[in-house]
This record gives structure tokens, C-alpha cells and sequence, in this order.
DNA sequence: CTTTTATGAATGAAGG
DNA sequence: CCTTCATTCATAAAAG
């Protein structure tokens, strides 16, 4: 699914001009700290929701992740919840394992099975899977043959706000200015993580 | 602290000895999305043991300092900071320009047309003028339809029926969405997780 | 600095 | 399939 190793041989082209995230190591092992801890959670988590289940059954038990009503201030109506189907993370994840996997042409019956596949984790209907296919195919193709080889440079204008300059992407379509790039936005921290975790010890 | 933005520029030079690792947009959208998951998998733990925890008020088992991390608050995890295009005011008139011109239909073509004479203005793509124009159309369609400032509980449900009906699916169609989460939708396996982030190993 | 608003982008679904 | 529309999400910008 993920090849790390593969470069991008598009970047090549156009006289050699590099655009690409470039990671060191020491990033490299920020991220996988911030990954690893995140497991580490998730494992205790689920250990500890093991224990306490097996003790009593809760039946009436819900999570919060309900979507919220307020605001829709616009208009100031609809009452109506989200009428549109949204796949959860699991749901996603399946999905995209599977479309990654090559069998582009989800045929009818592949469709039927996904879904009572997917059904376990959420509900989800044939329709469903099948349009999540649809755009899937035709937004991964459309970002593939859409490079737009960017003008790079022209960024002098009237309101130019920063001296600060960063080129945009590689193939991806998005282009945008970062005149001012914060490191706390992006940045993972791990600290705080891993001194959560220490609960746990 | 970590700009992922900022290219390595060590990495071509002293002879090319440098082992550095490059990700591509696309990529790094993929991280993002993996790392969610694990967000989205703790928060919903947390939440599962806050209500374990707050039902029963356990004798010994209180672990309520657990908590993973500011940065998965919301329903949208901003673990890596998303950033967006902004247009100058430049770029601004001359697509509000072209837009009470009436061209209502901006095609393919015409898109590149005015990307590229945006492209002088600063950086910009054909997304980004795509998406400009569809937000732009949406948005004054749907002003126009719905400002009611009059009175906004008159017509609560009736205003948007009657011009455009909404979507009245013949089909049985489940348009649903996850109305009662249980806690069993967290039932995930974390092997297929697991395996997902193999590429870091 | 926190909250609110405006708006760029993502995506489920419909149409052709 | 491909394009278009509608709705939602996230964040830059503005307001407090």
C-alpha cells in the first residue's frame, strides 16, 4: 500500500525541479515515536475496556461520537441530523485496502460482499460502497493526470506579505503560499504523549 | 521546531552522501490519515472508559488522568496542519470579475485560461480557480435562496422543498448515518491497523 | 489569546 | 465512466 521507497520519477521533468516533503531521520524517528505511542495507547485502551467488559456487560453503553445539531445559523433551520452517509475510520480504512489492492472493478457481487463486510463496523449500504468506488477511481485518476506543472515564481506582487517563501507541491494540485509556517502546527508531541502513557507504567 | 515544508538542501551536495527520506504529497495525506485513525480510535476509548468509569464509579480502577493529547479534540484531527490557498486581493478581483460577467459555465479550458493569467498574481492552480468558482456559484445560490432574515421560523422546512426538491430518493436507498453509535463499532482489529503502518518498520 | 466568521477544500451523491 | 451539485469540514482571517 504504502511504498516508502518509491520516489517520484515525475519530478524529474521539468528541468529537475524538486518539489517534495523531505524528511531526516530524526523526523523520521519523531513520527514513528508519535505513531508507536499512539499504538501503545490504543493496546492498553483496548486491554482495559477488555477487563472491565468481562466483568459486567453494559448494554446500554454509548459513545459520544453523535454528531452535534447547534449552530446552522444561517438560515436557521433544519433540524434534520446529517442525512449523508459518512464512513467511519474502520469503514475507510477497509475501503482503501481494498481499492489499493488492485481490484479496481468492484463487480455487483464484490459489492455485496464489502458491504456486509463493512456492515460490521458501522452501517453502510450497497450504494454506498459502490458510489465511494465511483469517486474514489475518478478523483485518484483526475489527481494523477493533473499535475499542472506550475509557474514557480511571479509570487512578486503588491501584497506580497512575506519575505518568506516556500515552493508548493510536487504533482498536487493544491498551491498554496506559507508565508509564515508555524512549527507548533505541525510539529507532534510527543512529550505530552509519552508522559500521558506513563499512566500506564 | 519541524518545518516539513523546508526542503533539505543537504541533500544533493558532499557528494550525494546523504540518505534523507522523501515523501510526496500524497504520501504524507495518507500518514495524516492513518495517524487519525489512531486518534479517532483513542478518543472513542477514552469516551467508552469515561463512561465505564463514570457509571459505576469503579472502586479501583480509576484512570481518569488518562487523556492522550490536545491535538485529537475534534472530530477532524489536525494532526498534520492542512493548509490552504489564499488568493490575493489581485487574484480576487479578477476572478470576481469574471464571475458577474456571467460566464456562469467555466469550463476546462476556460480554467486554464485564467490560471494561467492568475499564475502572474502568485501562485495559484487549476483546482484552486476550479474550486474557487464552485464555492463561488454555491454560495450566492444559496444566499439567495435562504438569507430569510425576515423571519426565520416561518418556513422551516417548506422553502427548501418547493424550488429545488431536495433528494427524494426513490430507491431504499439507506441514507443513513451512524444515529446510535454502540460500543461495539469499536470492535476494531488492531492487526488490520498494524499492518497499515508496517511501512514504518 | 480565545472565539467567531469566511471560505478553500473534500466528498457523498445525482445525472448524463 | 465523467461531470456537477450540495453539504460538510477545517482553517486562515477577523473580531473580541
Amino acid at each position: 500500500m504504502m511504498e516508502w521507497e518509491k520516489q517520484e520519477q515525475q519530478q524529474q521533468e521539468n528541468g529537475g525541479a524538486l518539489y517534495v516533503k523531505v524528511m531526516t531521520d530524526e523526523q523520521m524517528e519523531l513520527l514513528r515515536r508519535q505513531i508507536s505511542v499512539y499504538a501503545t495507547i490504543c493496546e492498553q485502551l483496548v486491554e482495559m475496556h477488555k477487563a472491565i467488559t468481562s466483568q459486567q456487560d453494559l448494554a446500554g453503553m454509548r459513545l459520544g461520537n453523535l454528531y452535534c445539531d447547534p449552530l446552522m445559523s444561517s438560515s436557521g433551520h433544519k433540524i434534520t441530523a446529517r442525512q449523508r452517509w459518512t464512513p467511519t475510520p474502520l469503514q475507510l480504512q477497509i475501503l482503501e485496502r481494498i481499492f489499493d489492492q488492485g481490484t479496481g472493478t468492484p463487480s455487483k457481487q464484490k459489492i455485496k460482499e464489502i458491504t456486509s463486510e463493512l456492515t460490521q463496523h458501522g452501517q453502510i449500504s450497497e450504494t454506498n460502497v459502490y458510489n465511494w468506488f465511483q469517486n474514489r477511481r475518478a478523483r485518484s485518476k483526475r489527481k494523477q493526470l493533473g499535475p499542472t506543472a506550475n509557474n514557480p515564481e511571479s509570487e512578486v506582487e503588491t501584497e506580497d506579505e512575506s519575505p518568506k517563501e516556500k515552493k508548493a507541491k510536487p504533482e498536487d494540485i493544491h498551491s498554496h503560499e506559507n508565508p509564515n509556517p508555524r512549527a507548533e502546527d505541525t510539529s507532534f508531541q510527543s512529550a505530552e504523549i509519552s508522559s500521558e502513557l506513563h499512566a500506564f507504567d
